[in-house]
DNA sequence: AGCGAATGTGTATACGTATTCATTGTATAC
DNA sequence: GTATACAATGAATACGTATACACATTCGCT
């Protein structure tokens, strides 16, 4: 494959100065229509692509964003992921994607010296990962999605995850649960700490205690759900509700329940978190709080992009409704 | 935040000139000891890392790679793309994502010119996808992963999904079904198509047909396969077994079959394809015939990276075993 | 008719790096 | 002691584009 031709071949083509064919290009609105329309057709024979680096290094606008992730296989983060991709390319930007739990930190930070981004998004913030604290200093315009952390200097978009967990820990006590399992996850930001203490201040607004036995602390992975599950139910007096504060635990409970014969939602009630694809699947048919993914990048995305075109504006959190989803795994007692 | 620091401003700094300083950077072995530790000394001290766009624009390399998935929620592929991943950026390779259900083939078209990328990964190959046929045609590196297209003259890495569904077959005939489902899908590629023909060659071997009643031709998702399942199940006959050609689709039919009241595995027993993580969950306890991804990935990976440094070498097809995981969707009847 | 403004185009340059070429200094060979 | 190879470095240039600047032409207005 030869060489891919450049403005300059182009220009000798249609007779005009590569200037010319580089005001076409950026729709520069001091050209003749008339050349306009002549270059654009040589343009189009040519089947010509500006070269994206020389445009780049020029210009310091990539068109390209940095997402850096984790656990892409755990089903909420595969929908985010999703979700991210399908807004940043129908935005016109590319995307580059890193997993934070391969590339070690150093490798972070070159990244974000070689300015091969105009910004970046990150969805697994915690309160000790340097990854924010980097990005910031780089100067590069950040977003946090999903994961926030509280009274940063920067733009975040998150589900309101406090109200979320409230309103599950609502429902059960309203619909007669006292004893209430609780599955969460040690606080490594915002998200996992609203969606505990959220559902621990409706239980405590209703006069319901929690007891200690009832709440487990595990890491993040389906099997942790599931010991946990075989923990709270295999006691002689099981709670009558365990709500969790990720879909993934809530279906690694739901197969705890079965592995230990307790019938959900006869014996038990669950409630997830995040309202992925998969609660709606028969196996699991679980109540779980939504995210409203969409609204959450989409809003991210847009606060990206005005801070690239405008580094000085004042940073924004935004903070989106989590409604309940009811489903089988919940069932109305009355 | 300062516009970062140039090797020119380094190299005034070391009391060097600009080429100095990028001899230091590329290793050139034509450059004093004395000097190089004393430039070294100074990039450090400035914390430089040298403009990526910069350097990809002199050198005509990346050090990028795009990545062409679809259906990134899909439980295989988002295990298929973390291993992708891990395996890019443990060569020290990035990875631009492209999600080709949102990206417009002309998008996709650009980017082939944009020279943005070292070379391609593309997952989801099928027959009439233009995505593979412009690639290739664009010079561009490229390596099939998983799907793969006969007779095409491109590196691919591929399970051996003939052997692994003839295997999945041979193990149903052997444990006595003789009236056994088949849940398929359209053949965009060869992966369906081999996840069909293998399992079909596998009974009629041993002398066992399969009821034109008993094929169900479906589309990829979850719902499908539930649909499938009740389809085949509510029969006044049901058959005894169903096979299909993905894990999700078998999660589908292991939904329906619990929705129509068929028990796994003494009513029907049921096996997918490509053993993801899920199929260990208790929900599904999935007998499913394993994909190799990390070698699938890991050899991908290499035939791209040495095309990439030697354009003219032989195309190479790999194609790896996949063995069959056997879990409790299939039970040992004898 | 004349003059400033507006318009369209070309020339030249810069982005930051890698690399060729020229130059200097030093070691080796005769 | 000179010629020559070689090592180390700097100066200059190119990658392909966007854009500031200079310039020529046309337009609008008195």
């Amino acid at each position: 494959m030869a060489r891919p031709p450049t403005s300059r071949d182009l220009a000798r083509l249609a007779g005009v100065s590569q200037a010319t064919v580089s005001r076409v290009l950026t729709n520069n609105p001091k050209v003749n229509p008339e050349t306009r329309a002549r270059v654009l057709q040589v343009l189009k024979d040519a089947n010509y692509t500006p070269n994206a680096l020389a445009r780049a290094m020029k210009t310091g606008r990539t068109d390209t964003i940095g997402v850096f992730m984790t656990r892409v296989t755990s089903p909420f983060h595969a929908e985010l992921l999703d979700e991210i991709g399908r807004v940043l390319s129908s935005t016109g930007l590319h995307m580059i994607l890193w997993n934070i739990e391969h590339d070690p930190e150093e490798t972070v930070a070159e990244v974000l010296h070689q300015r091969l981004v105009d910004g970046f998004v990150l969805t697994s913030a915690t309160y000790d990962s340097k990854l924010h604290t980097m990005a910031l200093a780089s100067g590069t315009p950040t977003v946090l999605l999903h994961r926030g952390i509280d009274e940063l200097e920067c733009d975040q978009v998150v589900g309101d995850n406090w109200q979320g967990a409230y309103d599950a820990g609502k429902y059960l006590v309203d619909h007669g649960h006292t004893d209430i399992g609780l599955v969460t996850l040690v606080h490594t930001g915002n998200t996992s700490r609203d969606r505990d203490l959220g559902f621990r201040a409706a239980l405590a607004d209703a006069g319901v205690k929690i007891k200690p036995s009832n709440v487990v602390s595990v890491g993040v992975p389906h099997a942790d759900g599931h010991a946990a599950a075989e923990k709270l139910l295999s006691r002689k007096k099981p709670p009558t509700a365990i709500y969790t504060v990720t879909d993934l635990l809530a279906f690694g409970i739901l197969d705890g329940a079965r592995a230990v014969g307790a019938r959900v939602p006869d014996d038990v009630w669950v409630i997830g978190f995040d309202n992925t694809e998969m609660a709606a699947w028969e196996s699991f048919d679980l109540t779980s709080v939504d995210q409203p993914t969409h609204a959450i990048v989409e809003t991210g995305v847009n606060l990206l992009r005005q801070r690239i075109a405008d580094p000085d504006r004042p940073t924004e959190t935004v903070t989106l409704p989590c409604p309940l989803a009811i489903r089988g795994s919940t069932a109305n007692r009355h």
